[in-house]
DNA sequence: CGATAACTTGAGAGGGTTCAACTATCGTGG
DNA sequence: CCACGATAGTTGAACCCTCTCAAGTTATCG
């Protein structure tokens, strides 16, 4: 179905905030987020993107984007035409199924994250999406021992998680103090895995039958 | 496809979080929500469901479903068979496309809920949802004049919020002595929907082509 | 090696939480 | 039909987690 590949440097623009109808896209490489932002300059992110997620489905479906998507790392993408959605479901019902279930993994992701930020503590919600993204990188096989890259900075951490730049720093040396985890150059190193997830009450299980890659 | 339709009282357990590969529900008629529990008894609530909404979507595609979803209102339900969405997708592309879209849709809700969360001061918030579940009901035909049915207790409106019961409270007397909403006998008024939306920075559009119902 | 972005740290303020008690409302059975 | 218990809503007061403001310090990159 690929009719080409995009590139998108780091940092920027993969999909503008109130696009209508745009191009669908599965990224191939690298790493991106989805936000949101209100007229004030606040910023959600919604989640992650890592290597397989799918990009733009809700502009597609729906009839104006309403979230932002950039890029963390230089990224390669796959380009569906617009409106090619419909035609894919008819002719390859078995893509459609796999869309179905991304876009059901993404709705968990973004559930997740809703619990963290409604009813965590920041130093659960830190944990949470460290353990989440580290599970993520790993499961792409990004991992070298137990260190995995880590290209968001804390103002995008900070974002994700509905706190402020400052307290997330402290949050962050809070758990680098307490050993269990390390964040430099880029990598981030989860020490103890079991006691962070035991902090986070952290319940992620394996995916299995992940399509599309 | 109907296989046959079951009801539920309000109050009761549509769905136990951990249930595996259960079946999937079509709304019919009532209220109810989705959510997730921490170990320690702490709820978020994740999304309200009303008519035409899907159950159960995610536990059926993935391993485990990790939501609960409980009445609110008495409700009814339209059944579909365990493992009947592959071959529905197989069967009826279209139909799959519709599942495709309610997905996109309940995502989109979350995105919202959790840009709230996030992001909105309590104020914000309880305005932000007021409006949502207004528009929502309105566009059911459930509205009479200004006013519209409204089954949920501050609880859970605390729960959905990620804010404590005392402060939703002291925040919708806010609200109400400020003018903009009214919130008496299980009925819900908004006054000034403009400032309102203006207050909370909403941006909802209607939805067009909702499939199913 | 200077500039710019990212990260740190301190201090004070405030939005929201918790604890606790009280009031209203609603359904039910005597 | 009223009394009573239970559930939902209301209010006060003290505390604290997190925010904001402000000023560094440390990386990173051309």
């Amino acid at each position: 179905m690929k009719t080409s590949e995009r590139h998108f440097a780091a940092q920027s623009t993969v999909r503008r905030q109130g696009d209508s109808r745009g191009e669908l896209f599965t990224l191939l490489r690298g790493w991106a987020f989805r936000y949101q932002m209100l007229a004030d300059g606040r910023r959600q992110i919604l989640n992650f993107l890592l290597p397989g997620d799918f990009v733009g489905l809700q502009g597609n479906l729906l009839e104006v984007e309403r979230t932002g998507v950039e890029a963390l790392t230089d990224v390669s993408v796959c380009v569906f035409p617009a409106d090619a959605l419909w035609p894919l479901f008819r002719a390859h019902p078995s893509l459609g199924f796999d869309v179905t279930w991304l876009c059901a993994h993404e709705k968990l992701m973004v559930d997740d994250n809703l619990v963290s930020v409604g009813r965590r503590s920041a130093l659960e919600r830190v944990a949470m999406l460290l353990i989440h993204l580290h599970k993520r990188a790993r499961s792409l096989a990004l991992a070298d021992g137990d260190s995995v890259p880590f290209p968001l900075t804390q103002h995008h951490l900070a974002d994700a998680l509905g706190l402020s730049l400052v307290h997330t720093n402290r949050t962050l040396r809070r758990l680098q103090s307490m050993g269990m985890i390390r964040l430099e150059r880029g990598r981030l190193t989860l020490g103890a895995l079991a006691s962070l997830q035991a902090l986070a009450d952290y319940h992620g299980r394996e995916l299995e039958n992940r399509p599309l890659i």
